[in-house]
DNA sequence: ATATGCATTCTGGCATGCTAGCTTATTTTT
DNA sequence: AAAAATAAGCTAGCATGCCAGAATGCATAT
């Protein structure tokens, strides 16, 4: 009886969490996002609320209310009573953003070194094996896959969950610039070479040591976004 | 002439920051985020919306603007289609952000031993004549504001703008705790000692050495919020 | 021909009425 | 009397109409 009852709750539960995922809002926020992301919407195109809203089907408030949203995490510029604009990078922008990740990132590998369960030191040796499979067959779209993942498992391994908020809300503009500049750099070799020493480090507890591989890996990845940053500085503001 | 044009552009530019700072939804923004902070509105209390318009004088959307907002930054909770309420502290939660204060502002020491520059030295060294001046005279709420004013003049001195406001959005739930957990600690005396080593190496340009005293200062600051939690336990979640 | 003033037409900000879903209290049934 | 069903009251989400400010283009005046 009382098992029925906490399914119940339970099921309602995820149905009210399914809900608010599909609220109307949430939807044209994931939207636009993916758009920007993705660059279908390039930096500095206005957005035409109306268009949107008879493309989605929806009134002008969901669509405000996710605009709202995107320009509180800087995806969009608002200004009132004259129009909402997809942001526009600047190079300071993506350096300041790698000089967060990298903080965070690094202190996460160390923490990482002292108490990555078990399944996670796992998933990050597939994940490893993954990556020279994808090496392998120069499958560079699934390395870059990994590439994420790689981090990922890192920082949801540590049950960090604001440090993890906060590096989503930097991959978005970050990834934003990948996709733009288009096709990644050659440096795969490399990327894997550091991947499997911070994996090293982590593996065997030795704090100093991630954090150091940690640095020098996304030091490395820096190094790239900002040369590949210069073949293309009509999407860049200043 | 054009100058003109320029100082005719740059007071639009201001007349409209204004403007948008001044917007219903953001001073009622600002309200609540005061009250918030300021322990007026208890954790897991409900928001009475319609009563917020009334006190406020203005409708309900620039209200659901705001509380939107800060839902995005979890000082509120949203449950559809139930309520509002103000969100809850873990103490899981405090312990997250302080590692992520941590994280920023040590590699923020690190840059700044490198490029602070002097007019900011020259405030960061004022400063701790101030605190000096507090100190002596037992001014602990003044030694307080001297103390997040030294940290955010080191911040703001090397220009890392995304990484100022993911600090401050940091500081918002770590300054609502420190506030609902009313009387500062008195460690006083040690906490200027440490600003006094951090100013010290970034001036020396020791870039390691900015990290390490910045670090101490931080984990010490971290260790006194742990304690000091313990004596509220109410206001915690789990 | 240029510069200045004006009106048109965009935009986002705001007010308000309505809908759907969750909680709670009340009633009805067993 | 207890449990289940139902109704009433809350809430946030949503649709829509209106307003004020900003940019653009046109007309007018110099």
């Amino acid at each position: 009886m009382a098992k029925v009852i906490t399914q119940e709750k339970d099921s309602r539960a995820s149905a009210k969490a399914d809900r608010s995922r599909t609220s109307k809002a949430n939807r044209v926020y994931d939207d636009i996002k993916e758009a920007i992301l993705s660059g279908v919407l390039e930096p500095g195109a206005a957005i035409d609320k109306i268009a949107l809203c008879e493309r989605l089907g929806v009134s002008r408030f969901p669509v405000t209310t996710a605009i709202n949203r995107l320009a509180y995490e800087r995806l969009v510029l608002i200004e009132p009573q004259h129009g909402s604009f997809i942001a526009k990078i600047s190079a300071d922008d993506v350096r300041d953003l790698m000089i967060i990740r990298r903080a965070l990132e690094v202190e996460i590998a160390s923490e990482a070194a002292h108490r990555l369960p078990p399944e996670s030191m796992a998933a990050l040796e597939r994940n490893l094996r993954y990556q020279h499979a994808a090496e392998q067959a120069k499958d560079i779209a699934g390395f870059y896959a990994l590439d994420v993942e790689f981090h990922q498992i890192i920082i949801s391994g540590i049950a960090l969950a604001h440090a993890n908020e906060i590096l989503e809300g930097l991959r978005a503009h970050l990834e934003r610039v990948r996709r733009l500049l288009l096709t990644p750099p050659g440096r795969l070799p490399n990327t894997l070479k550091e991947h499997r020493a911070v994996a090293e480090a982590i593996k065997s507890g030795d704090s100093q040591a991630a954090r150091v591989t940690m640095r020098a890996h996304l030091e490395q990845t820096s190094a790239m976004l900002a040369t590949v940053s210069k073949q293309r500085p009509d999407l860049f503001q200043d």
